[in-house]
DNA sequence: ATACAAATGTGTATAGTTAACACAATGTTA
DNA sequence: TAACATTGTGTTAACTATACACATTTGTAT
């Protein structure tokens, strides 16, 4: 497409490139992974003089020819050589004045990863892995971007079986229920939390007992299918 | 921002404006309506020669000063003279080619309306109501959009006061009902539903029965505190 | 005026779901 | 081998959702 195409609207008005391609489009993903009984969300220093100190989400401009869910998946392969990730969109923000340097409206997608995982690899150096309990001011509309996120976790996550993504393949449901409970910062009752996620029939029991406690070990189980939206 | 002007992303990646500003961005407005026991959408036939014959969405570009809210604000305004309405942001639609004259990507909103609101004057003549249950083929991705908007609508309709925005200002529980099955396409059973719904302490008994029904009247609700987000 | 048609208004019993709660068994460490 | 930490398990009570019927009110037709 030139600078002299058209675009025809629903009204039929003829509007010109130059006037109405002067908005930019990023993609900003919110990157969720759990450690140490806490979500965390994985930040970088931002590099705009306006935030400088403050941390940023990972995002990046769309790419004239990728699409939404691609730009998303684009962006978290690259920070985090991750590839087989659960994306989804959440919302799009769009206030006129959200970044400095000019109009960029931008699509908020949250991922849930495992922070342990062998492949995770963070390509940045000035790229951290953030308490969400422990959060100090963010660039852009960032908390805005990452509230919207985590509302949306907390509204899926008793319904689809989402959250385990965040664990390691293997886990015991004690590591299951703290997760839980990080996410929705409640205090979850333990025979109740069992017997309900038993009913959903989301487990395998591996046989297997979790090593390396100083305790009685827990048996160890893996989700029959985990969900991971083909983006 | 001139067309020589730079983008920096969170990479510190130097784009230039011409590269990066080929994607325009519009919004798509879900107007439902809900007439005859029946939910109905807002529809104008698409201009484009190649979706000729077909029905589309009401949308248009995003203006450069102009936020993604105010748009859909806007399109509504202009179309059915309504400026008190519900809307809410669903989803982003990005997908390569869903605009045959370009990359455009659009951002949809749905909006209640109530459709013998005195207020509502549709403002071309190829505007219509369209039942649900009774559509063909939409230009674009439209269907799509339509269906994410009535999932959306599904999910909320137990939770939030919203369906009020669809019924005049006084209504009986009959109408209420009959709404929540046109919503859910379920049948409800009329005692069930009155206890819940009076559960939910959303209605102010008006003391009013309703006229002109051939059989005995019921009493005429109003709904304490509609659910109108400023936009 | 009377009978009929259509819809309102109301309560209870049953089933299902969620929440509260305690104790014996297993493994680790000193 | 005793103390500690945590696992694994079942029952009862409270609450919520569902199924279901009859007398009352109004308008209409005769």
């Amino acid at each position: 497409m030139s600078d002299t195409s058209i675009i025809r609207t629903a009204e039929s008005e003829r509007i010109s490139h130059i006037d109405y391609f002067n908005i930019a489009i990023s993609v900003d993903c919110v990157i969720f992974g759990y450690e140490e009984k806490e979500l965390k969300v994985l930040l970088i220093k931002s590099d705009l003089k306006e935030f400088s100190g403050l941390w940023s989400l990972l995002g990046d401009l769309v790419r004239p020819q990728e699409d939404l869910d691609a730009a998303s998946y684009r962006i978290l392969k690259e920070r985090t050589g991750l590839d087989n990730v659960y994306l989804e969109q959440v919302h799009t923000f769009g206030a006129l004045n959200r970044h400095p340097s000019g109009r960029v409206i931008s699509v908020a997608y949250y991922s849930l990863v495992d922070i342990s995982h062998h492949q995770l690899r963070l390509t940045h150096n000035e790229l951290h892995w953030h308490k969400l309990s422990d959060l100090n001011e963010l660039a852009f509309d960032h908390q805005l971007i990452l509230n919207k996120c985590l509302e949306r976790i907390r509204e899926q996550v008793t319904e689809k079986p989402l959250v385990f993504n965040l664990l390691p393949e293997k886990f015991s449901l004690r590591q299951l229920q703290e997760l839980y409970q990080a996410i929705l910062d409640v205090k979850l009752d333990r025979r109740n939390f069992r017997k309900k996620i038993m009913l959903k029939d989301w487990l395998t029991d591996l046989n297997e007992m979790e090593p390396d406690v100083p305790h009685r070990p827990g048996k160890l189980y893996k989700v029959k299918k985990i969900l991971k939206p083909r983006i």
